[in-house]
Parts: structure tokens; C-alpha cells; sequence
DNA sequence: GAATTATTGTGAAACGATTCACTTAAATAA
DNA sequence: TTATTTAAGTGAATCGTTTCACAATAATTC
């Protein structure tokens, strides 16, 4: 199966599309509407469907309610995935204070954090101390993190969380971790993508000149 | 030109590695370090480089200031970019606390946010009022925003924002914004990015049983 | 009930990005 | 001084993704 990487990370936005027009009562929607929600083609649409063999209706689009269960399927969507959060600084309480993951059958279930004063048991979700990483890790049987710390923080955080039994991570240090082939890292430089937005909009600039 | 999107994200990592080095004292590079640094390959370095017009020196690598005041000429990295946040909620104040962007030549002037127990007009950068948006873009000749307000509101405030003379933003709400062409727009769904990671670590999973 | 229309479905072509395979040249060693 | 080594530089091949062109078919119209 070729054109994966791009494709889910579509697909994922058919799927709260579809949550959210399901809510408005609709129940059948067409590869263009899927286009138009989403800044793609149509065609892009029923080539990502195809690729999964989700199939529709041939002039009546796609059954709201069958495609979401073919695409719960197809993305894994099953169970409730539990994460970990290090680092309770500006990103990492913006992250566990957002509730849109929940709906995505995403909970943050702790964040870590070594500086004392960050740190609340009794919080919900806890605030616990980097020493309880490891163990809370191994204990809850948790495979999704965040990275939330410091750069110069984050290999030996990620070297923790791997080894406790993390699968994979979103990283928001701006620095290449180093992990295990079978490990997954989604890096998230939002300097590096706001820079290159002031670059672009130069550039847009000199062109229609 | 081909290949561009891509090789700029690099180039300004590369920037930022540069900057690093030099602080460290280091006066040259070769293509490998910043393989290393950045989880790429030598080739792949060269070849940004080489698309640009970089170069180095045969068998001693890259100096690092001259690569530096290239590499800034190229990044168009010649004044600050003066940036606005419009929604100072959790995404808003985690950017607006980050002081990396500093050093990136990137300097958050001011945020707005509609719910006025939000605003402070005397904080450093200032919370304004939704109804000072425009007016504020529009003098201070702001390009750049960042979209940090809930999805039902980002397609309006971007409205105003286009009117008002911004060229770019980087949108944080899970929603396909519609813009002219020369406008640019980079979407950050974290939570489809974490989802995602989600299904890849359970696709991992499945190939190694 | 035949013709037309609207929409899905998909192999093949085109495009964009990465990697390969090789050339070049400076530095070091012999 | 010549040979060897090491790293930069780059056209061409490959790979992954998007777009095209057209087939299939269900619904609608005549
Ligand atoms: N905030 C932003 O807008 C922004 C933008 C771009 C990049 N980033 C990156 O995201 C990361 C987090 O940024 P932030 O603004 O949230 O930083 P922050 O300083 O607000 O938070 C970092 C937190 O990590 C904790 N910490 C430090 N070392 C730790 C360790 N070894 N184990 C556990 N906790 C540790 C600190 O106590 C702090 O609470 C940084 O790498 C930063 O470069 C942030
Ligand atoms: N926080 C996260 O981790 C996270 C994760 C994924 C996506 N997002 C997205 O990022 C966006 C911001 O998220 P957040 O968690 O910061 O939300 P938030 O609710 O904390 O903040 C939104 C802010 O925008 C303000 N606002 C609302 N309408 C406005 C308008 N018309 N003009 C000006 N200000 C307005 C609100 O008063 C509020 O202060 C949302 O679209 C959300 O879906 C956030």
C-alpha cells in the first residue's frame, strides 16, 4: 500500500468532518464536500478512500454513518489511547488544558515535570515528579507522549520513555531525538514553521512585484 | 527552482544549528554534523545547499560565519518580523511566553482576544480588544498573525486579518480557512498530528507480531 | 425504457522530493 | 612531487504523492 503518511493524516480530518456534519443531522456527503471542508480535491478524497477501500455510492456519495464505522475501522479508533505529557511549562498545560482530544478517544491521563513547583497530585489530570515517569509508564501500560520540555531536556526524557514502554512521541523540542527504528517521533518545530511563513510571504511578495 | 518547500524548513534548522555551534565556538562544519543534528543525511544537506547556491569547501567543510550571513541572505533574515496572536487562550499564551521566537527575529507585538476579561491593554506584548485589530495590522503594517481562537471563530477573524494586510498565518484551529491565492496559510492540527501518531505506533505494532 | 447526468472508482501519467552514483578538488600522506 | 583520502557538488534515477483521464454505474429525465 503506497501514498500512506499523507493519506491518514487525511483521513483523520474526513473523520471529524464527518463527526461534526453527523451532528448537523446529515447523513449521506459527497467526495466534494469532503474537498471543500478540507482545502483538497474531490479526486484527492476518493483516491485516499480507494487506498483503504472505503467505497461509497456511485451518484449518491457516501452513507454518513456506514463510512464512519469503515473509517473507525480502517484508523484503529477503538479504544480510548491514554498519554503522557513532559513538562507542565507554557506547551505541555495549553495541551492538557485543550478538551477536542477527548472526542478523538485521546486522554491525557499525567504530566511530568522535575521542577518541584509544577508538580500537584491531587490535579486532573496529576502533575507528577520525573522519578515517577518511568513507573507510572510501565504501570498503566502508556505508549503515546509528549515532549514538552526543554531541547537541551529531551533526549534523556525520550531515553526514559522508551524505555519504559512508550511507542511514540510529538516532540516540540527543536531538536532531532535519537530512538529505536520502530519507534515513532512527530516533531512539531513551531518556530521553524513560523519562520518559514515569514520567508513564503516574502517571497509571494517579490513575485507580484 | 524545484524542491523548495521542504529544503527551506531544513535550511532554517540548519540556521538554527549554525547559531548553536557558533556559540559552542565551532568555526566549521561539514555536511555530516548537521546530518547528524538534524536526523537527515549529508547528501540531503548538500543538496539544499547546492539548490540555493551554499557552498562549502572541498574536504573542510563549511565555515560557519560565512555560511551564516549565506544562509540569513538566502532566510531573507535581514529585519525583525513583527507577529500578531489573535485569541489569547491556551495556544495564544503558551506562544506568547515562548521567548525562542526572539532569536528566530520574530517578535510577538501584540495579542487580541474578544472576551474582555482576557485583555490587558498595559501587559508586555498587550491583549487588545477584537475591535482593535484591524486598526492595529493596519499601522503597525503587520504581515504575520497566528490563529489560536476556536474553529467556529477563525474564518472571521481571518477576514479581518486579510483586509487588514496580513500576508500569512500559521492556524492552530482544526479547520480549512479559505484565502486569495497569494495568501499563505500554515495549519497546525495537533490533534490530528496526535491521533496520527496514535495509528502508526499501532501499525508498527502489527508488523513486528 | 432509453438517454442523459452526476458521481464514484482507479490505472496511468505527471510532479515533487529524496537518494544514488559519480565527478571534482583540496588536504594529507608517502 | 605524486598518490591517496576525504568531503563537497550535482545530474540522473528512484520513490512517494497528486492529478489526469476515463470507465463504471446509479439516479434522473425525457
Ligand atoms: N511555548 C512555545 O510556544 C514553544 C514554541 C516553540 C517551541 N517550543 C518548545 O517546546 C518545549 C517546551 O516549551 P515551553 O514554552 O512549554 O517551555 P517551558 O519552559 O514553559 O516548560 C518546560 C517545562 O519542562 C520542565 N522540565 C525541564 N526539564 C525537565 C526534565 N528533565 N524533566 C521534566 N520536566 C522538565 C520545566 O520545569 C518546565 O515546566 C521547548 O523545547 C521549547 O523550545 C515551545
Ligand atoms: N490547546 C491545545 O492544545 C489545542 C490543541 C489542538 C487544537 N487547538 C486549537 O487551537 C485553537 C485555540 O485553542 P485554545 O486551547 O487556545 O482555546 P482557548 O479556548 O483556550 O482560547 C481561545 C481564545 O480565543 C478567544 N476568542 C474566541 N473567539 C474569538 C474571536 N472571534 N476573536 C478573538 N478572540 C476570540 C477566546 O476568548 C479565548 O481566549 C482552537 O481552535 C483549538 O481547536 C488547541
Amino acid at each position: 500500500m503506497i501514498l500512506v503518511k499523507q493519506s491518514v493524516l487525511r483521513l483523520f480530518q474526513y473523520r471529524d468532518f464527518l463527526i461534526r456534519s453527523k451532528k448537523l443531522g446529515k447523513e449521506s456527503i459527497f467526495s466534494d464536500d469532503f474537498a471543500e471542508n478540507l482545502g483538497t480535491t474531490s479526486i484527492q478524497v476518493r483516491k485516499d478512500f480507494s487506498i483503504f477501500g472505503l467505497s461509497g455510492n456511485k451518484r449518491a456519495g457516501y452513507k454518513v454513518d456506514e463510512l464512519l464505522k469503515q473509517l473507525n475501522d480502517v484508523l484503529k479508533k477503538d479504544e480510548k489511547q491514554k498519554v503522557i505529557i513532559v513538562g507542565a511549562g507554557n506547551i505541555g498545560k495549553a495541551l492538557m488544558k485543550y478538551d477536542g482530544f477527548r472526542e478523538g478517544g485521546l486522554e491525557i491521563v499525567a504530566l511530568f515535570d522535575n521542577d518541584s513547583k509544577a508538580q500537584n497530585e491531587k490535579a486532573k489530570p496529576p502533575v507528577l515528579a520525573l522519578e515517577q515517569l518511568y513507573g507510572f509508564i510501565n504501570e498503566n501500560k502508556i505508549e503515546l507522549g509528549v515532549i514538552a520540555v526543554p531541547y537541551h531536556s529531551a533526549q534523556q526524557v525520550l531515553d526514559i520513555m522508551i524505555l519504559a514502554g512508550i511507542k511514540g512521541v510529538m516532540n516540540f523540542a527543536p531538536i532531532a531525538l535519537k530512538a529505536p527504528k520502530n519507534f515513532y517521533i512527530n516533531d512539531m518545530n513551531l518556530k521553524i514553521e513560523l519562520e518559514s511563513i515569514a520567508y513564503f510571504v516574502k517571497s509571494l511578495k517579490k513575485k507580484r512585484t
